[in-house]
RNA sequence: GGAGAGUUGCCGGAGUGGUUGAACGGGACGGUCUCGAAAACCGUUGUACCUAUUAAAGGUACCCAGGGUUCGAAUCCCUGACUCUCCGCCA
């Protein structure tokens, strides 16, 4: 969330952002609430003062064992008087967050403006689409052909979009997984966590899925546990109301989890084979950084995503997300797209995240800086990426005429893999 | 799931319902001393919000969380979370 007194002194910035990332928010509202919240906090200060101030000359009325029935008498009525102000501040906090959380982070100045996904730039292009002497097939084509998955017996078990993946198709992806991580924790210096899987309201609430997205998210009523959509959720709250030092910053983390997601209201868009899925895995990196140095670092993360699709040689361009199609969090964002050259499209494998202070700021992740002050430090993070788009890639550009696959050979130390 | 114990500041650890933001100890930081360091001594050691913002200053809240009792709660009562021990169940 933004800070309030930000926010105070910057009404019309954040009110071109709402615009700008088409959001809904009352920014009116929260203004005429925090004015009317801040009136009540100073009469109840006030008040409370009184009482402390009273309170005091009882108690040593009491002691030199005078008379207090003026007192007490006078103050059982201010008793009454601050319990219904407290009442009132409660419930002026209360509405005051509830809006609070509602407002979206600000677009940083370089985010090209726009309404939707036509308005974002392609900033970088590697490599280049696979050429074939034949017609490539689409991966669930091949995928089905060398038994790799089963999706209607997923649908089964569970619905569509819950994908079983089959002897070497399962084996393959379990590489693709442990190959992501051993690159990041080797060659980028990150730290494999492992997480859980449901996480609560808090955490939902921390990194922003929360409130806007509950319709997006399996919930576990029972416990009021949410399964969690990325390894964002779980591995940026880890530090939920901490404070950090400067000295161990940045901090690194790479995490592998399945993710879940009810994609509820994109039915039949780019459903075909594994593009959308309910339930997937993906190997995210996050990162916690002083302020100073989250826009270095974002492109840190983006270039630690890019290696691995470099290493498997594939086609992909890097974009850049305009206001309108950056989430409600960020601050900047850049996605990356891998050529899929069967289903003929750019499929986003990873999306890579400045949040700025805004998530810090939700959790309260905080951090001692080098003159000693405490402040918000500020959190990223990026797919380091998610499987089932780079299976297709894979799967699509590494096909042979006869349909069957040859796997490019990076992959070779852990198909070898002997124990 | 059942029974019990606990949760206080950076850490350890006191705390009788009435100047307790919180004793005492440790750590950290600053200073004195020293060529330098150690030791010793002195001092400092919070966060959020509000009023005022030129500044200074003042006020309020916070002893796991939320309620309650009371003129007044770290202290009493209730509920919940978490940790530990024992029992049961279990991969």
């Amino acid at each position: 969330m933004l800070d309030l007194k930000f926010i105070r002194n910057n009404v019309e910035l954040v009110r071109q952002a709402i615009i700008n990332k088409n959001e809904k928010a009352d920014l009116d509202a929260l203004l005429s609430i925090d004015d009317q919240r801040r009136k009540l906090q100073f009469e109840f200060d006030n008040l409370k003062a009184h009482q402390n101030s009273v309170s005091a000359i009882i108690a040593q009325r009491k002691k030199a064992g005078e008379k207090i029935d003026n007192e007490l008498t006078e103050m059982s009525k201010v008793a009454e008087e601050i319990k219904g102000l407290a009442n009132q501040l409660g419930a002026t906090n209360a509405e005051l967050e509830k809006l609070l959380l509602t407002i979206p982070n600000i677009p940083q100045a370089d985010v090209p403006v726009g309404k939707d996904e036509t308005a974002n730039k392609v900033i970088k292009v590697w490599g280049e689409p696979k050429q074939f002497s034949f017609t490539p097939k689409d991966h669930l084509e091949l995928a089905i052909q060398n038994n790799l998955l089963d999706l209607p017996r997923g649908a089964k078990i569970s619905g569509s979009g819950f994908p079983v993946y089959t002897g070497e198709g399962a084996r393959l992806e379990r590489y693709l997984i442990n190959f992501m991580l051993e690159y990041h924790c080797q060659k980028h210096n990150y730290t494999e966590l492992m997480v859980p899987l449901a996480v609560n309201r808090k955490t939902m609430t921390g990194t922003g899925q929360l409130p806007k997205l509950e319709e997006d998210m399996y919930q576990i009523e029972k416990d009021d546990l949410f399964l969690i959509p990325t390894a964002e959720v779980p591995v940026t709250n880890i530090y939920t109301d901490e404070i950090l030092i400067w000295k161990d910053l940045p901090k690194r983390y790479v995490a592998y989890t399945p993710c879940f997601r009810r994609e509820a209201g994109s039915y039949g868009k780019e459903t075909r084979g594994l593009q959308r899925l309910h339930q997937f895995n993906k190997v995210e990196l996050v990162q916690f950084t002083e302020p100073e140095k989250s826009a270095e670092a974002l492109e840190e993360i983006l270039a630690n995503a890019e290696a691995i699709l470099q290493a498997f040689n594939l086609h992909y361009r890097v974009v850049t997300l305009c206001t309108g199609d950056l989430s409600f969090a960020s601050q900047k964002t850049y996605d990356l797209e891998v050529w899929a050259p069967g289903t003929g499209k750019y499929l986003e494998v990873s999306s890579v995240s400045n949040f700025g202070e805004f998530q810090a700021r939700r959790a309260n992740i905080r951090f001692k800086d080098k003159t000693g002050k405490v402040r918000h430090l500020h959190t990223l993070n990026g797919s380091g990426v998610a499987t089932p788009r780079l299976l297709i890639a894979i799967l699509e550009t590494y096909q042979q005429e006869d349909g069957t696959i040859k796997l490019p050979s990076v992959l070779d130390p852990f198909l070898r893999l002997t124990l």
